[in-house]
DNA sequence: TCTGCCATGTAATATGTTACATGATTGT
DNA sequence: ACAATCATGTAACATATTACATGGCAGA
């Protein structure tokens, strides 16, 4: 149930209509939560009929018009909640691995290859994400120092820092599993299960 | 579509019931693959269509049957393609960092107490990897010594034991980003993203 | 025979993915 | 007029989750 919550983020961060939700949801949120347009236009229906949101912009339900939704107060409630709750974290679930498990049964053949390839992208993800921090995050969380604004913003960012952090916390952890699962692979580029 | 695969792999580890499967992905598969027996049960029936696996032991399709399940030439065969095929990594997503950008626009109310329970959950996870590798994968790989058996079991444990520290490595992962991420928590516990 | 557990399954719902359809706007 | 693009949507399907239903078997 975190694909509405992801939205009402959103909505409140910046209101916006469907597509551009949808191009959010392509960059800054969709590095930890990912969504297509068409779940996002159905959400965005549900959560006006809860009550959670609103269109601004025009009465006309036209179909190639723009829509733009805000946030109710009751949203906002709903948000807040959902924040405070409890929810395990899932537990993982990665193709790769699971490809791993399989290929120690039926052979390596193809995956040292697989595995560069991942490297390739994790790495690339990684440079995405440390660009991102110079630019948005470039000091160190200085000490609130009188010139740093409000101290509200001031925890906002930290926090927005934090889940960048993980991001990058993320990548690395992979370019390092991976580097390390091909430092083997190269000495048994084939499958060699045995007969 | 990786659940079949998981099914295939793990039918071809030690051909197994419904039910035992159910168990074998609440330990060592679930540990990156996790799936509820009516997944399974359905799977199995969809891949027993296929022509990919076979049903064992007795001709009655009785309810309350215990009911075996063996892997067919075609069944390894797609197995063998899927491993040396290509997919993407999936993006992330996880809905604490959801929750935590969340908090940066409603407030941290109640996040503290959840990171921390996060954190003694992750603890717990490496904790328990760390034991079944001390169990399975007692001594680091040898060179391949000529006591070890046939140089295909080693390739195979070679490749079980990635996956496990992948496992660890994300386990670990977490435990030092909560950790960070509490540092800065606790002088600030409340929400405090002002007017 | 009753209780508890093993084992397999159905049904309903929620969520996510893929392909396609339709109207509005802008530039040529 | 036409093409390209913006913008919102429908439909069909695939996958995952939750709750419940049914039968078999073993022991008190």
């Amino acid at each position: 149930m975190s694909l509405p919550h992801a939205i009402l983020t959103a909505l409140l961060e910046r209101p916006s209509s469907g597509l551009e939700l949808t191009r959010r949801f392509d960059r800054s949120i969709g590095y930890f939560w990912s969504a297509t347009h068409q779940q996002i236009y159905r959400e965005l229906g549900r959560l006006e009929q809860s009550g959670y949101i609103r269109a601004l912009t025009s009465a006309r339900p036209a179909r190639g018009r723009k829509k733009e939704y805000e946030v109710l107060p009751a949203g906002r409630e709903e948000l807040t909640g959902w924040v405070s709750g409890r929810e395990d974290p899932k537990p993982v679930r990665d193709p790769l691995l699971l490809r791993m498990r399989a290929a120690a049964v039926v052979g390596t053949d193809g995956l040292p290859d697989e595995l560069r390839r991942h490297l390739a992208l994790h790495e690339r993800q990684l440079a995405e994400y440390t660009d991102i921090e110079a630019r948005d995050f470039a000091a160190e969380p200085r000490e609130r120092t009188e010139a740093s604004g409000t101290a509200g913003r001031t925890e906002a960012d930290r926090l927005r820092h934090l889940v960048l952090r993980a991001g990058m916390d993320l990548e690395r952890m992979w370019v390092e599993w991976l580097t390390e699962a091909l430092r083997g692979a190269s000495a048994a580029p084939a499958g060699s299960d045995g007969p």
